[in-house]
RNA sequence: GGUGGGUUACUCAAGUGGCCAACGAGGGCGGAUUGUAAAUCCGCUGACUACGUCUUCGAAGGUUCGAAUCCUUCACCCACCA
């Protein structure tokens, strides 16, 4: 394969399903040094340590990182530790709570090991935006502010329109794309990749490097946010619709399954290693009726299990799955509780954290919710006699109990 | 700093002295149906020692037999003016 052929190859992949590309000449040239010269170059993408799970989103971003990694791209994983210890001012959430050296520390090892699963190591340099903006002097602040006026700032769509909209924008909310872009000056980025919502602060780079002086302006490649479960909100661990990278194979699996067919296509897109030749195979199969949807979803649940616990895994966790919603069956592996003879039912829902309250308990036992060993609980007063029994609330919660 | 408006449950949003644990919508949970999809239909959605009791309507006091509703102070937010 000659040199020419394998630099177009890399382009189309690191575009693929990418949202926007902002100086596609620039990541062009320096692929096509790298395959030429074996020049490498620096990619930069920065990460929050106030969550500490990773979630199918964020791996959109890192996928699109180890792309990088293997045409030429050294990743400059940026943890924006500097932020996390100042608190992000952001609108509502401006009482967010800081947090400490400590429980950075935690959050990044953790965030790492995760990101790792993707990521390749050899070619990532962790670094800590602490380091740098920790120093910075009131006055170098102020230089760094001046290099923007309040109506460029406007112009970002938050600000413009939560300003349009009489939504207060702290004077310090200002202040983190300037931070942001500052990064990028410190670290001679080449690329930045981020979020389509991070436009703004990735431009800011840009502007910066400029300003500065540093000789080269990075060029920024946006990634369309992940829409969690829901199909409608993005991803995220608050909005409780997200699908974890520990999650348990089986909730992964079952997850990946709830999610709309619409939604379906999107994962596909923007998660499957699919080929996208293929992945539109699938989809016209879907549309002349030769492919199950249902069937399509299994394929998408199988591969992302396997990504994140190893092959086969994908396999266990749909044949489990089948067991027990197919087929009705109780799923293999549950948690057990131990529990006192005569315990009332309602007691025995609460400790065994399927219910919140005993509210809730009497609740779901009105509403047909609650089984024992497939069996419908009617009386809320019952008792439980001794030996083991399988406990369940809804369809999906199941638990073991051991009565003595 | 001045003037006016606002703060109700997960969110939006009714309620201006008793009929208020608080209308409605969204969301969530549960049931039927299904492919744990979509769509549709139905029920539930403060807590508890549960035909009763307790705690909620920004916070603290007060008036009243009785307050989310009236009064006082405080906090926060918004608009206009400076």
């Amino acid at each position: 394969m000659s040199i020419e052929t394998k630099i177009q190859e890399a382009l189309a992949e690191i575009n693929r399903g990418s949202a926007e590309i902002i100086d596609d000449k620039a990541i062009e040239k320096l692929v096509r040094d790298f395959y030429e010269n074996g020049n490498n170059y620096f990619v930069k993408a920065g990460f929050d340590p106030t969550a500490p799970d990773l979630h199918l989103g964020h791996t959109v971003l890192l996928q699109k990182l180890a792309t990088f990694q293997k045409y030429g791209g050294i990743v400059q994983f940026l943890v924006g530790d500097f932020t996390a210890t100042i608190g992000d001012p952001t609108g509502k959430s401006a009482t967010r709570k800081v947090l400490t050296r400590e429980e950075i520390e935690q959050n990044i090892s953790s965030y790492t090991t995760q990101a790792f699963k993707i990521l390749d190591k050899s070619k990532t340099e962790v670094v800590y935006n602490n380091d740098w903006l920790g120093k910075l002097s009131a006055s170098d602040m102020i230089n760094l502010t001046s290099f923007l006026t309040v109506a460029r700032m406007l112009e970002r769509d938050d600000f413009s329109k939560r300003f349009k909209a009489n939504i207060p924008i702290s004077t310090s909310e200002f202040t983190y794309p300037l931070l942001q872009g500052y990064d990028s000056v410190y670290l001679k980025s080449d690329i930045e990749i981020g979020g389509t919502d991070q436009k703004f602060n990735l431009l800011m780079g840009r502007t910066l490097q400029k300003s500065y002086g540093v000789g080269k302006q990075q060029a920024v490649l946006m990634m369309p946010i992940l829409e969690g479960l829901d199909g409608v909100n993005k991803m995220s661990k608050s909005l409780n619709n997200y699908i974890g990278v520990t999650d348990a194979p089986n909730d992964m699996f079952g997850k990946i399954l709830s999610i709309s067919d619409e939604l379906m296509w999107r994962y596909y897109e923007l998660l499957s290693d699919k080929s996208l030749e293929s992945i539109k195979g699938l989809k016209d199969g879907v549309a002349d009726k030769s492919l199950h949807p249902k069937k399509i979803k299994d394929m998408l649940a199988m591969e992302i299990v396997d990504r994140f616990h190893g092959n086969g895994k994908g396999g266990e966790a749909r044949d489990e799955f089948a067991k027990i919603f197919a087929q009705k069956k109780i799923p293999t592996d549950l948690d057990e509780y131990q529990l006192e003879y005569n315990m009332g039912i309602i007691d025995a829902l609460v400790y065994c954290k399927l219910v919140p309250t005993n509210s809730q308990a009497r609740r779901d036992i009105k509403a047909g919710a609650v089984k024992i060993d497939q069996e419908k609980v009617t009386d809320e007063k019952m008792r439980l006699s001794r030996g083991e029994f399988v406990l369940q609330k809804g369809k999906k919660n199941f638990v073991k109990i051991i009565v003595k």
